[in-house]
DNA sequence: AGAAATTTGTCCGTATGTATC
DNA sequence: AGATACATACGGACAAATTTC
């Protein structure tokens, strides 16, 4: 197979599709995912291809992987695992994440509530202590 | 070469370096990194690799790309402290409110849930298009 | 305790399509 | 038209963590 992208990527589809079992309980919080080679026989698309579908959902705080072990759907009480501490500098990124847009968002962005959006948190430190939070969105259409 | 490392993957040994390019000037800002076949002689890596490090920079807004042109380093003056994109669109300050600290928030400044903090939200606008909503979370009394 | 199997992590090389200069 | 760069997708390989036997 070549590469025909008509509409969207494959890799798209497929962690909408994953997505979709994770929101239906199809795959309950905490359960583990099938591994990638089940994903790969299933979907018949190649190992990157898998890893990359999965990184969407990763990045969407909707899953969490762990080496050895497998991929499971995220607990809904492990929302804060951040834990990125390791910068000095004055203003460090956290995370990135998909979010669901709040009536507020959805009115600037003239969407409908619920649309995902790209929500982006980094702190401002003076010394070790937090000065600022700073939170921003997007549409996942980007820049 | 197989694949030797460990510690640290390649592409993220890449990437900090990189990083340390920026930030030392040696790659001033605005301006153009090596474009990736250049990258990939430097460092002998595959252009997975080199595309994988210069994610992570553009991910945390260091660079940014744009196609058939390549890839700068971000102006970090203008763009990095306040989130936005240099120089695009307007910038409108929505309003400012107190909320209570939700679970992220109170970890990061290391206080109770639901602490009071103040929170200002703008938006930075292109044409009549909202581009941006940027929400910003300090302490009270802390300016 | 130890070896094998499973699963994810990373890297390599290659190929095709698309967009811009 | 040609060069450059990006997005997507494939296949193969070895490394490391975990589980299973």
């Amino acid at each position: 197979m070549p590469t025909p992208h008509y509409g969207q990527p494959r890799y798209r589809v497929i962690a909408d599709e994953l997505r979709t079992r994770i929101e239906t309980g199809a795959i309950p919080p905490g359960a583990l995912l099938p591994p990638e080679s089940a994903l790969m026989a299933e979907y018949r698309a190649s190992r990157g291809t898998i890893r990359q579908a999965i990184g969407v959902l990763r990045e969407a705080r909707l899953v969490a992987t762990e080496h050895g072990r497998g991929t499971y759907a995220a607990l809904r009480s492990s929302e804060n695992e951040s834990g990125l501490l390791a910068g000095v500098g004055t203003v460090e990124l956290i995370r990135v994440r998909e979010v669901a847009a709040d009536e507020d968002l959805a009115e600037a962005f003239e969407v409908e509530a619920g649309t995902a959006l790209v929500e982006r948190q980094s702190v401002q430190r003076v010394g070790s202590a937090v000065r600022l939070v700073k939170r921003t969105y997007r549409l996942r259409g980007d820049d």
